[in-house]
DNA sequence: AGCACGCCGACT
DNA sequence: GTCGGCGTGCTC
């Protein structure tokens, strides 16, 4: 409550015309810009302004007060103030905390909450057509007309291009009669969305869900409070927040759920739209210009009550929020690497602190941060132990392959195949767990050795014989797949090495010519149609088995997939970053929950070469505590997070010796702070990409450290030529 | 982020 | 001789 009588307190200084105010603009400038208010404008903080910028008009937020650092004859007035509510209080001081969090300018972050700029504009009525006078009896009608008239004589106004569909008539036809007046424009407005209704009752909880749900439900509207939900996959975590959101509804605030990978939450709608009787507002990249204007503008004028979306729905300017809720909190994709570096997760829990409201964590598998936050006491737990319905989870076993060896030229070991026959005749289902796209990730020349690498990044370029050409899976880079070898100029001499999901389908098709078969990679599946489509034809048992990357592994439900298959549960575990065991061990138990969902038990076999491994270990034996007990403690002796912080600065540009001296030049400058160590410069852990050279500075600092303004100082001791930039990365994920 | 200015290769 | 490539720099 203090929190919130803050924000009061702080808000909405009000400037007259004549003043000089700051106003920030969504570009990546040092701070504000002054601007004069012109005669007849009053303007209040946080309100959006259009100004002059150079030789262009530019959108920005009015500020604070204006700095003075500009002569009276360099200031330009401010051309006009937008018709859409003002940015309100916690969105501002979330845009400076972030900025202040992530060293990045305050209006790289203003970017995220402007990123549809069109939304500042009043939206503008569709134009539909009634009758306007009945026609005279003298008045002479075409056919067409006629048909037109008759269309509108008995039916709601209708645009035109409506209009000349149902009566069958061009929309000259239409134009015509509106000249000459027989038909009269009017505005139309789309009626609005149905709101999700929260008086409708909830499913039957399980006891478990209904302790979690009520916690949650007294939760909302209590202040700042974080909560994990922690249960495991299948036990209803879902059901269990849409009751803090059917709260939150009740107390006629908005509610926001962040989901790692909304393109694939078709069957999270259908759950929402179960519950709640009509559609969340969503909010991800796969939107149109004009979807993302109109939701933009409702959520800044409290329109819309539940947003369901990607990362960067946690900058909408929403205009009273509730709730936020985190779904698979653990999930790297709620981490942003380029522009602005943030993770999502992070920035939720200090936009509900900021806003005073709580926050719901939801994971099967939760990160490590948070798992030392609930023993810390700084957040709260609620444990779904149990399957709902009582479905047991799967039985996990190894295949170890060093024993149990896949035949020369496949991957599939006996065990593994013999367990998918097994499932498929039995009439279940099996999905084939590889998270590799394509057909084999490294192709080389058997003459000379060669191998086939992108020509702008470090790596290997990949096959995808689907559509004969090679891929680099980290700048995009297409080329088709040659005769002859590049090198040596060697015919009928490439061979693929190593297999990706495209290769074990061809495996699966030769041990099993009548299975059905589908491929469910970030290749196949390109949007939410398509999801759906693949969704639909699993539930409806037009496939046997599905093959499949990390796509698949989280948030579905197929009552007949008894068995999963991982071909490589290695593959996370080379290499050596910090927390590859960890991200290991969640993807393989999400991908594990997609087993025996249902009445059928569930079969998980994992194929590997390191059966002792802890990440195995834990898998088989479902004992989570004493593998992350043992993660916990690795970390914390070794002062890593969340023992201590970490940044990371990457240089990078097209000249690579001027990338190795500012990179020099920065390890010379690096700070010598209490608890402050830099590591590097090395080559950062892509050395080139998108044909820039990039190095890479760490620093590790302990748990007390103000590591942004430490990282601040530091890089104001370097000047760098434009040519070569600095990223920061305060908390990155990757260190491989 | 744009958009202008500015200095070196292929065209009417 | 110009058109145009994108490197560098500025915008209250």
């Amino acid at each position: 409550m203090a929190e919130r009588r803050t924000n009061a307190a702080v808000s909405e200084r009000r400037y007259r015309s004549g003043e000089r105010v700051g106003v920030l603009l969504p570009l990546p400038l040092a701070g504000a810009y002054d601007y004069r208010i012109p005669e007849g404008m009053a303007l209040s903080e946080g309100d959006f302004v259009q100004v002059p910028f150079g030789a262009r008009q530019v959108a920005g937020v009015v500020w604070g007060p204006g700095s003075d650092a500009i002569g009276e004859d360099r200031l330009k007035d401010v051309l006009d103030r937008c018709d859409v509510p003002p940015l309100p209080p916690e969105s501002r001081r979330f845009v400076h905390w972030v900025s202040g969090y992530t060293v990045h300018s305050l209006g790289s972050v203003l970017r995220m909450v402007m990123s549809i700029p069109e939304a500042l504009q009043p939206p503008k009525p569709a134009t539909a057509y009634v009758l306007s006078q009945p026609p005279d009896d003298d008045t002479r009608l075409s056919p067409a007309r006629r048909r037109v008239l008759d269309v509108l004589a008995d039916g709601p106004p209708l645009s035109a291009a409506e209009l000349a569909r149902e009566a069958g008539v061009g929309t000259s036809v239409i134009k015509g009669l509106a000249g000459a007046g027989l038909i009269a424009a009017v505005e139309r407005w789309p009626p609005p969305p149905p709101a999700p209704d929260w008086r409708r009752p909830g499913p039957t909880l399980s006891p478990a869900q209904t302790r979690a749900a009520q916690g949650l439900r007294r939760a909302v509207g209590g202040g700042f409070a974080v909560t994990l939900l922690d249960g495991v996959p299948g036990s209803g975590k879902t059901e269990v927040y849409f009751e803090a959101i059917a709260e939150t509804l009740e107390q006629g605030r908005q509610a926001l759920v962040l989901l790692p990978e909304i393109a694939l939450g078709a069957q999270w709608l259908t759950r929402f739209h179960a519950r709640f009787a009509a559609d969340p507002a969503q909010w991800h990249s796969d939107l149109t210009r004009g979807e993302r204007r109109r939701t933009w503008r409702a959520v800044a004028e409290g329109r819309v009550s539940v947003v369901v979306g990607a990362r960067s729905a946690l900058f909408l300017p929403f205009r009273d929020l509730g709730l936020i809720v985190v779904d698979e909190e653990h999930d790297a994709a709620f981490k942003q690497d380029d522009g602005v570096a943030y993770n999502a997760r992070d920035m939720a829990v200090v936009r509900a602190r900021l806003g005073d409201l709580p926050i719901a964590l939801v994971s099967a598998t939760p990160s490590l941060e948070t798992i030392v936050n609930v023993e810390d006491g700084r957040y709260g737990c609620a444990h779904l132990p149990d399957r709902h319905g009582g479905a047991p989870l799967p039985r996990v076993t190894v295949v170890d392959q060093r024993v149990d060896r896949p035949p020369r030229g496949g991957w599939l070991s006996p065990t593994l195949r013999d367990a998918v026959a097994e499932t498929v005749s039995g009439g279940a289902q099996a999905l084939l767990f590889l998270n590799r796209r394509g057909y084999a990730p490294l192709t080389l020349c058997r003459t000379c050795g060669h191998r086939l690498r992108c020509p702008w990044c470090i790596a290997w370029l990949v096959e995808h014989r689907l559509i004969g050409r090679l891929q680099c899976h980290h700048c995009g880079h297409s080329a088709p797949l040659p005769d002859t070898c590049p090198s040596c100029g060697a015919a009928d001499s490439l061979a693929a090495c190593g297999p990706g999901v495209e290769r074990l389908a061809e495996e699966v098709t030769d041990l099993f010519p009548d299975l059905r078969y589908a491929l469910a990679t970030s290749d196949t599946l390109t949007g939410p149609a398509a999801a759906r489509d693949l969704v639909r034809r699993i539930e409806e048992h037009e496939i046997d088995v599905v093959i499949g990357t990390q796509i698949v592994a989280k948030g579905y439900h197929f009552p007949l997939l008894t068995l999963v298959g991982v071909v490589d549960a290695d593959l996370g575990l080379t290499g050596g970053d910090l927390r590859a065991a960890e991200r290991t061990y969640q993807l393989l138990y999400q991908v594990a929950g997609r087993a025996g969902r249902a009445q059928r038990p569930g079969q998980v076999i994992l194929q590997t070469y390191m059966p002792e491994h802890p990440v195995m270990a834990a898998l088989v034996s479902g004992d989570r505590s004493r593998f992350l007990a043992a993660e916990t403690e690795a970390r914390r002796e070794l002062r890593m997070p969340p023992f201590g912080r970490l940044a990371a600065l990457i240089v990078s540009g097209r000249d690579e010796a001027a990338v190795d001296a500012v990179a020099r030049a920065l390890g010379r400058a690096a700070p010598a702070d209490d608890g402050v160590r830099v590591l590097g410069p090395a080559p950062a852990p892509m050395s080139l990409l998108r044909g820039r050279h990039r190095r890479r500075l760490l620093l590790k600092a302990a748990k007390d450290v103000a590591v942004p303004a430490v990282i601040r100082r530091w890089l104001a001791t370097v000047s760098l030529p434009g040519s070569v930039r600095v990223q920061v990365d305060v908390d990155p994920l990757n260190f491989l």
